[in-house]
Formats: C-alpha cells, structure tokens, sequence
DNA sequence: TATTTGCTACGAAATTATTCGTACTTAGAC
DNA sequence: GTCTAAGTACGAATAATTTCGTAGCAAATA
C-alpha cells in the first residue's frame, strides 16, 4: 500500500467522488494536466491488480473504487515521510508544517485541543 | 532541488556528520542496506554536478559536503507532500502525525508555544 | 622501480514508473 | 444487419532512478 504519485492522484479523485468509471477519472485528471484516456485506464488495472481499487464489472464500463481510505493512505504515507525526511522526528515536521503554512484558527484551536488530549494521557 | 530518495539518504549523512569522503559516506549507508561503492560515489557525482553538493578535490579522495540545509530541504519536500498526500491541508497532517506518534511532553511544550505565537500575530 | 591499493570517471545495465498505440469487443445508432 | 463510438486488455516504448562494471590514474608500499 505505497501507491506512486500517480496512484494518489487517481485515488483523490475516487475519495472526492466516489465510484467511477476510467473516464470519469481521466476527466478530472485532465483538468489539470493532458493525461492519455489510455493512461489512466492502465494505472487503474495496476491498482486494481494491487488491490488499491476494487471495481464492478456488471456494466459496459466497468466502476472503480477506492479499497483503501483516505485517511490510512495518508498514515502510510506520512509514516515513511516521517521517516525519510524527517529522520523519524514527528515534532520537527509539526513545527515546520505549522510554521510555514496557513492555519486558521478554527484548525488551531483543533490542534490545541489533541495537544490536551495527548497531554492527559497517563 | 527535489531531492530523491537515494540523495535524500545521502544528504542526511552529511548533515549528521559534516563534509565526508564517499568512502564515509558509503560506509554509513552500508549499515543499514549494501550499497556497492560506485553506487555512492555515482549518486554523490551526480549530486555535484545538481548543486546540491559541494567539494573539494584538493586531497586524493574528494570531499564532499551538503549545499541545501536540512531545514530548507525539509521545507521543500514539507511543502510537496502536503499538497500530494493532504490536498494542501497542513492542519490535517498536523493532526496525523500528532495522533499517530511519539511525541515527548517536551516537545508538545514546544508546539503548544509556537501555537500561541502564531495566534498572536495579526 | 615494480606492484599493489584506492580513488575518480563514465557508460551502460537493471529497475521502477509512466505513457501510449493497437487489437479486439460490444452496445447503440442508422 | 451494418457501422460507428466507446470500452477493455495488453504489449511495448519512454522516462526516471538506481546500480554496478570497467578503465585509468596516482599514491603508497615492497
């Protein structure tokens, strides 16, 4: 479960809309970069094959679906991030993340509330 | 200045350790994974002529030394994988990596500051 | 001085990820 | 019924990254 670059961008669009075909994937991809119909279609076999997308073949084209969610991915990923870039040090990455990047203070306050939370634990 | 993988493992030997030899370099990679010598020295040649190193050819063996800080490279890559694994959203990264791991009372201390020095800005 | 040792340079193989062309199939339009 | 449009499958080209073999050079050693 570490897909590629490639991987996560099919896999935002089927977290943001839910099942759907190659083409309606391929659509949203393409809104952003010119990405081949037959592009897309092959990562998704790939995936599908991985077991990244589980898919249902009843009808003329066939509808995909995120087998992982969001949130997990985004725990794999930055587990190894965490890892590799930040030689394991969460805090560090915490600090440049809020240092460096736009908060509200609704999400701040959000923060501060896990900070008492973790804090109170024995 | 993006760097990969292998050259991300690379520049953390010479951020712990200072300017190093290839020799050095390799060996401490070796602890953990057999690397062949050249494998090294190719990545660090390659590296050089990226910029993202530096050297000294007055000795037999060349010296090599990091030219991006841990801090801005730390930055950069922050700043890419929040866009490709959060959709841009530090907040939530934040909370990941907050929830899944270790973090010292020291350390939360430290965030907890820097949380109220942010909300005091304007 | 002759030989061994340790280094650099560099081309190219191996691996992994991405992209696309082409063949084949089938539903729907005509 | 025939033709076209839209789909899948799949092999293979391309690109990016990593790995290593080999050649050549120079210092240290015998």
């Amino acid at each position: 479960m570490k897909p590629t670059d490639s991987e996560l961008k099919i896999l935002q669009v089927l977290w943001q809309e839910g099942p759907c075909t190659v083409r309606q994937v391929n659509e949203r991809l393409t809104e952003n970069r010119d990405v081949g119909y037959t592009t897309t279609l092959k990562l998704m076999q790939i995936m599908y094959e991985k077991g990244l997308l589980a898919r249902v073949e009843d009808a003329r084209s066939h509808v995909y679906e995120a087998k992982v969610s969001e949130e997990a991915t985004q725990a794999t990923l930055l587990e190894r991030f965490v890892g590799t870039a930040f030689r394991g040090s969460a805090s560090k990455l915490v600090m440049q993340a809020l240092g460096s990047h736009k908060t509200t203070p609704a999400e701040l306050d959000e923060i501060r509330k896990l900070l008492d939370q973790i804090e109170q634990q024995p």
